[in-house]
DNA sequence: CATGCGTGGGG
DNA sequence: TCCCCAAGCAT
């Protein structure tokens, strides 16, 4: 599944124009009618993209729209209060980004004069302007030669070239920026920018890509493997998941409850006390004792709760349990958290 | 570099 | 129900 070090396609200066050519051309005979799109001006420009920003544009036009009448030059939108700005940004989402907005917008009416900052590395300074929307600005409104690389454009790239690097990690971010700016044709960058995000919302969408229709189908490295599916590759976020282990201590004839692991989960082969896994701290059992303080346990992507329970008898639904002695047990291989808790069982 | 930040929609 | 995704950025 995952790949390490994968060899993707490396697009010759053909295939980079072939690329940018096909992609433009579908673009001229699919592209949406947004007004965002029919101006150079980079104020309307940036609060397109500062409202676009992870916002579909269904639900970012009519934002767009609002800003723009009540706020039809960056002077009157450094003019207005945060909060009339953030007023028309409810809803939303990100408010962050009205903050920013209104924040850049007294930034480049005062110390800029008014002046929209006009490169690449200008537009960069600024709060709330990060690559893809410097990138943006910068081609759309100035026609410098920058790509834009936004969730669309790592798509078609992942498929189009087979790159199976995960989009996140910063090898990631470094290849896909690489592929974006080899492909760019300098003389149209707005146009290629355009195309290539446009290129990908409405053809190369994420679950069901159009490749019946697609002019790139025949150079497409996940065309070709069937592969469209798997790409772009992200790493599965890791999300911290909280678990509950109670241990049953129970003790028979000086003898101990005490099993071995299967092999299919953490510590696989490893002894410990019967187990019972629950959702909560609560005892798991209708009378039992605790012995000790719950102990948090960090593994890579859980955080354990260990509680070691005194118990009488054993549940009648447990099976396979082995009995064995205090000396036994210590010559056993053991987790961490278990070892430490009978080390501590001896000593009392 | 991992995480938090919002809301709406789809599988 | 849950997870992923949507024109990212700041910290």
């Amino acid at each position: 599944m995952l790949a390490t070090s994968v060899s993707h396609v490396e697009p010759s200066i053909e295939l980079a124009n072939l690329v940018s050519e096909k992609v433009r051309a579908w673009y001229s005979a699919n592209q949406r009618n947004l007004s965002f799109r029919h101006t150079k001006d980079p104020y309307l420009i940036w609060l397109s993209e500062i409202i676009l920003q992870q916002t579909q544009v269904k639900q970012g036009l009519p934002y767009y729209e609002k800003f723009k009448d009540t706020f039809p030059t960056v002077e009157a939108l450094a003019g207005a209060s945060q909060d009339e700005v953030l007023r028309l940004w409810q809803g939303l989402g990100y408010y962050s980004r009205g903050r920013n907005l209104h924040h850049t917008a007294q930034i480049i009416t005062e110390a800029h004069k008014g002046i929209f900052p006009n490169s690449y590395t200008e537009l960069l300074k600024l709060k709330g302007i990060g690559s893809y929307t410097a990138a943006a600005i910068a081609s759309f409104a100035f026609g410098e030669a920058v790509a834009v690389l936004d969730g669309n454009v790592f798509r078609v790239l992942a498929r189009l070239f087979g790159v199976d690097t995960d989009i996140t990690s910063g090898a990631g971010k470094r290849i896909f920026s690489d592929l974006a700016a080899k492909i760019l044709c300098p003389e149209q960058s707005a146009m290629h920018n355009y195309a290539m995000m446009e290129f990908g919302s409405q053809l190369c969408k994420p679950h069901h890509p159009d490749c019946v229709n697609c002019p790139l189908q025949e150079v497409c490295v996940a065309n070709q493997k069937g592969r469209q599916r798997e790409l772009p590759f992200k790493a599965k976020k890791i999300k911290l998941k909280e678990k509950f282990f109670h241990y049953l201590v129970v003790q028979k004839d000086g003898l101990y409850a005490f099993n071995k692991r299967d092999d299919s989960n953490i510590w696989a082969g490893l002894y410990e006390f019967p187990l019972i896994e629950t959702l909560s701290h609560h005892a798991p059992l209708p009378s039992c004792e605790l012995l000790a303080e719950p102990k948090k346990h960090l593994l890579i992507h859980q955080k354990l709760w260990i509680h070691f329970w005194q118990v009488a008898e054993l549940p009648s639904a447990s099976s396979s349990t082995g009995w064995f002695s205090a000396q036994q047990i210590e010559t056993l291989p053991k987790p961490k958290p278990i070892t430490e808790f009978c080390a501590k069982l001896c000593k009392i």
